[in-house]
RNA sequence: GGAGAGGUCGCAUAGUGGUCUAGUGCGCCGCACUCGAAAUGCGGUGUGGGGCAACUCACCGUGGGUUCGAAUCCCACCCUCUCCGCCA
């Protein structure tokens, strides 16, 4: 959500940073505008009837008090104008702040300075690449059919016990997989200081509001009986940490990284980029999330962005890093880079990674603030956060980038301690 | 899942319909005393909002209700604790 000062105070850059993600906000804004004049009017006069009903109240408690009954009755017999007119003016209150708080959730947030120009993907900027496209001798194969051969996966099965988009990794591909959020959580904790956290899995509709799944995306959720749902990702649980919270000014940048499985309905995704590991209702992923104090967020940002690298640049897999245009960015994100991985079977460069600073919108909705100093006022944090990374494409990655001709796939090497072998053959 | 107890200003507690704009203790900040400190004394110490300001409104787990007036009474829900049952 944006800050409701800047709404009224400057509306102007609210649209032009709007339409920088294609999306025109004029009509709903100059509504916005109105509703809020004519809340903040009635407040006037509603506080000066509460006021006044405060004040009677106030006096026949004293007459009643010292016993004078009857002038006490006389005052009553005053306050039912007075308190039908502020149950109707409280009415009025709760509707224009309705009406005000659905507007506000269709305002994007502005995407900061140093985001490009331009509406769709070909204006997103490639700001580096690491590493280069592997050659091999014959075409390479798919991760599916690498993966086939050597039996560390099955589909077919997957799709008999749970449905399409469930995977079962099996013998070595399973100790793969494990191998691959060990280390990666290993290194995010315990290299890069992060404060391991291992989340809950059910969330609560209260926390899917804070970060922004809800109201808007709930096609997109497992949802249980219970009215609990399944986490899209460690995102919600880890954000959600702090939310209605005052942190201290010492605790920032807070660094939290979360290994989860991620369930995702994704109901009209069919079609693109779905063989294979592509496009999971389950995976397993490691999240990185930041609370940072909003001078330093930017450079927080570089920096998360270079903890996820790490991981690509360990183990050998080539891949660029996108920095996304205004129209390319999510509605919530201020300045979003990509990660996206060489895939030589699949032939693409294919996304791993979406590393973002949401500045302070989606710690308005959370409700996440600190302090600076004793005696100051709270203010809003600014929250960031990454993958560093999600398994299956990593997982594909490995097996495409390091198949060799005879069928075999070479371990990277630092993974060969978790997965107890150097080259996982027939 | 069953029975009981309870959720109050950072913490601990008081408050069961009207000077509660919530008391007290601890903590914290300021001042005084002191060479300095401790102790002591005095004052202050929540969040959000409206108003140029004086000032004012809302908030005692959440949401409703009764009343001129609700922390206090009524209803629903959430959470915590204790005991029982079940269980990895």
């Amino acid at each position: 959500m944006i800050d409701r000062h800047i709404l009224r105070n400057d509306p102007a850059a609210v649209k032009a940073g709007a339409l920088r993600k294609g999306i025109d906000v004029s009509s709903s804004l100059d509504q916005w505008l109105s509703l809020d004049s004519q809340l903040r009017e009635l407040k006037t006069s509603l506080q000066a009837d509460q006021a006044e009903m405060n004040r009677i109240s106030k006096s026949i408690g004293m007459l009643m008090g010292m016993g004078k009954k009857d002038e006490a009755e006389e005052a009553k017999s005053h306050t039912k104008v007075l308190k039908d007119r502020i149950a109707e003016g409280e009415g009025r209150e709760r509707d224009l702040e309705a009406g005000l708080r659905d507007l506000e959730l269709e305002f994007p947030n502005t995407p900061h300075a140093s985001v490009p120009e331009g509406l769709d993907v070909e204006n997103n900027v490639v700001v580096r690449e690491w590493g280069e496209k592997p050659v091999y001798a014959e075409n390479p194969k798919p991760h599916w059919e690498v993966a086939d051969e050597l039996n560390l996966l099955d589909l077919e099965r997957g799709a008999k016990i749970s449905g399409s988009g469930f995977a079962v990794y099996t013998g070595l591909g399973a100790r793969l997989q494990r191998a691959l959020f060990n280390w990666m959580i290993d290194v995010q904790s315990l290299e890069h200081g992060y404060r391991e956290i291992f989340p809950p899995y059910l969330v609560n509709e209260a926390s899917l509001l804070g970060t922004g799944q809800l109201p808007k995306f709930g096609e997109d959720l497992y949802k249980t009986n219970d009215g609990l749902y399944l986490i899209p990702t460690a995102e919600v649980p880890v954000t959600n940490l702090y939310r209605d919270e005052i942190l201290p000014n010492e605790m920032l940048t807070a660094k939290l990284a979360a290994y989860s499985s991620c369930f995702r309905r994704e109901a009209g995704a069919a079609g693109k980029d779905t063989r294979g590991l592509l496009r999971m209702h389950q995976f397993d992923k490691v999240e990185l999330v930041k609370f940072a104090r909003p001078e330093e967020s930017y450079d927080e940002l570089e920096l998360l962005v270079k903890d996820a690298e790490v991981i690509l640049q360990r183990l050998g897999i080539h891949y660029r890093v996108v920095l996304l245009c205004g129209g390319d960015m999510s509605f919530s994100n201020a300045k979003c880079y990509d990660l996206e991985l060489w895939s030589p079977g699949v032939g693409k460069y294919l996304e791993i990674s979406s590393c973002s600073n949401f500045g302070d919108f989606q710690a308005r909705r959370l409700n996440v603030r600190f302090r600076r100093a004793q005696g100051e006022k709270p203010e809003f944090v600014h929250t960031l956060n990454g993958s560093g990374l999600a398994t299956p494409r990593l997982f594909s990655a490995i097996l495409e980038t390091f198949q060799q001709p005879d069928g075999s796939v070479l371990v990277p090497e630092l993974l060969r301690p978790y997965v107890g072998t150097d080259r996982i053959s027939r």
